[in-house]
DNA sequence: CTGAAAGCGCTTACAG
DNA sequence: CTGAAAGCGCTTACAG
């Protein structure tokens, strides 16, 4: 249970309206007092319940923002994302964490965190409020729900080497981020489980970005990779561009296989073979989950993992070029595609 | 002042218990009770307020959701507007308008809402509400930001004339939109204060995306245009695959020009010339003014026109090509170019 | 400078 | 099936 007003009161010997005095900079309040009540607050970091406020004053502070034809065209059009830059102001950033969260306006959140620790997880985790992570936690036992990001990159590493691949680069995401680290470390096991040795002048970093895979791209391009796995779509574009300005055939020459298969994916220079992750699902998923761990109030932990495809485009070749790939007596590949594996567009 | 459930009791002869239990379903109420009570709820179209049944319940029925970096990642990074799909479900959207903006949870709203006569804003204006529209209303009273797209329009084709173009064509956003309207009635009056005809063939309507200024520049490439002004950034950014299509070169045979200056006019192929709106500050502007609005209740409406600006890029030629583009000496071409336009990039 | 008390608009046992 | 009453956690005159 959340503390109120009048816990305050009594931990600082007051009354609940000195505390409400104090917490709206009221001036007429002696200055010890104020000393007295602020350090209570802060050692357990009080935070009043807004819904009551909202009641008592008929104010919540709270603004809307209607746009037209759903939240969707937000997405198609940069316009909107210029009208509501003044959101990502750290101004208005800052309040979310402890504020927003914590302060009776909402019943639970989804945190859409990749953060190895996270300190809103650990501060959620200690505060009761029910919450689900999208993505895991190291140490953690939380609501959970994710895709299983070394199987991933092992299944994505594995493919390239299928072809024939003998210096399979990587771009990864930011290795402070599990998932990413997760897809890293598949990567690393899919060659180390084919004998094949991980050479660090073929791992770049990126920042999820295009302008980042475009980068990680040129560094890698001096150490002659024939392919590269890039740990999201938006980075294998860029490393696409890198490659194209190289003049470096995909796949003859390098063979891309991204991660995600976002809308995108399928229209790049050549289309681009990449794990997919059931994004909206996941979404949607989390928002049930989330429901229904609040209408169940100590219910059991859950971790749910969902399922990954490769979807085969071609950026890597299809099954017939693997007899141009240079093939390895001693690798022998597989031809036999998993069921799981499919073909789009 | 917003009703409250007393007054329903009051309205429909029984207590307030009553009319609480008729919102929440509560079965137990005769059938004759609840359809008087419902009767005088919809009547009046009561929302109750959910400040208060949230520190009566314990519960928002709100649920937030974190995502790391701040909101700017949403928007370059095509992983979460998928995440976050079902938000554009119907079943969410629908409790927006009624539910969401007049349950007290907050203060006032933002409307971006472009269409001619939204009942959104008929709505708001009856309501009290306070809340300002970004863009402007063709009859009510509202507090209201925007710029002046007849003048933008205007601006723009005669920039095109400037440059001796004589088939001037437009891409127009959807005619219900009164932004959208406008800069059409700039183009047309444009044309006629340089007594050049508004030819039909050379007018057709898009749905501001890069699909829908495809389809359009398609239709209208028979009707030889030697220039085109588009509504937005994106229709225009859909003519120029058009025009490449069609082999046309951009812009000794067609001129653009298009609208918005979004990050992307300066990528394209060629940058595009582009009538500038300052949308990030008319953000800002709009969170300010409407926080204003609401710290001073019954104050004067507020009508603000904020100045856009031609950006000259290359899709519409630069000034020495107006040797080449057939001079007309009937409309002697102006060289001076106002303070008012920049270079940029 | 401080506290007791009323009130914001709901929900929900409790009593009938 | 219905109403009177208490209570959710705040704010804010009012009295001292």
């Amino acid at each position: 249970m959340p503390l109120t007003l009048e816990d305050i009161a009594h931990l600082s010997g007051v009354s609940r309206s000195t505390v409400s005095r104090v917490i709206n900079a009221d001036t007429n309040v002696k200055d010890e007092t104020r000393q007295k009540v602020l350090k209570v607050i802060q050692s357990i970091n009080f935070q009043p319940n807004l819904a009551a406020r909202g009641l008592a004053t008929g104010r919540t502070n709270v603004i809307g923002l209607v746009i037209p034809a759903g939240v969707s065209v937000i997405f198609t059009d940069p316009y909107f994302p210029q009208l509501i830059h003044w959101l990502a102001e750290p101004e208005y950033e800052r309040r979310t964490v402890s504020q927003i969260l914590h302060n009776g306006l909402v019943d639970g959140v989804i945190v859409s965190s990749t953060l190895m620790d996270d300190p809103i997880v650990k501060s959620l985790y200690e505060s009761k409020m029910p919450f689900i992570l999208i993505g895991r936690h190291p140490s953690l036992d939380v609501n959970s729900i994710d895709v299983d990001n070394i199987h991933a990159g092992w299944e994505a590493t594995l493919h390239l080497l299928r072809f024939g691949r003998k210096r399979i680069a990587t771009i990864t995401g930011p290795q402070n981020q599990i998932g990413s680290y997760d897809r890293y470390q598949g990567y690393v096991k899919g060659l180390s489980d084919r004998d094949q040795p991980v050479l660090p002048e073929l791992v770049a970093e990126g920042d999820w970005t295009e302008a980042g895979g475009y980068a990680a791209m040129r560094r890698l391009i001096p150490n002659k990779p024939d392919a590269v796995f890039a740990a999201n779509d938006v980075m294998a574009a860029g490393a696409l561009s890198a490659l194209r300005e190289a003049q470096l055939r995909v796949p003859e020459d390098v063979a891309v296989v991204g991660f995600d298969d976002t809308p995108n994916a399928s229209r790049t220079q050549p289309p681009l073979t990449t794990m997919r992750q059931p994004i909206q699902s996941m979404g949607t998923l989390a928002v049930e989950t989330l429901i229904d761990i609040i209408n169940h109030p100590g219910s059991e932990t859950r971790q749910i993992i969902v399922a990954t495809e490769l979807v085969i485009r071609s950026s890597c070749g299809t099954l017939k070029s693997i007899s141009e790939g240079g093939n390895d007596k001693k690798n022998p590949v597989n031809l036999s595609i998993p069921t799981l594996y499919q073909h789009h567009q």
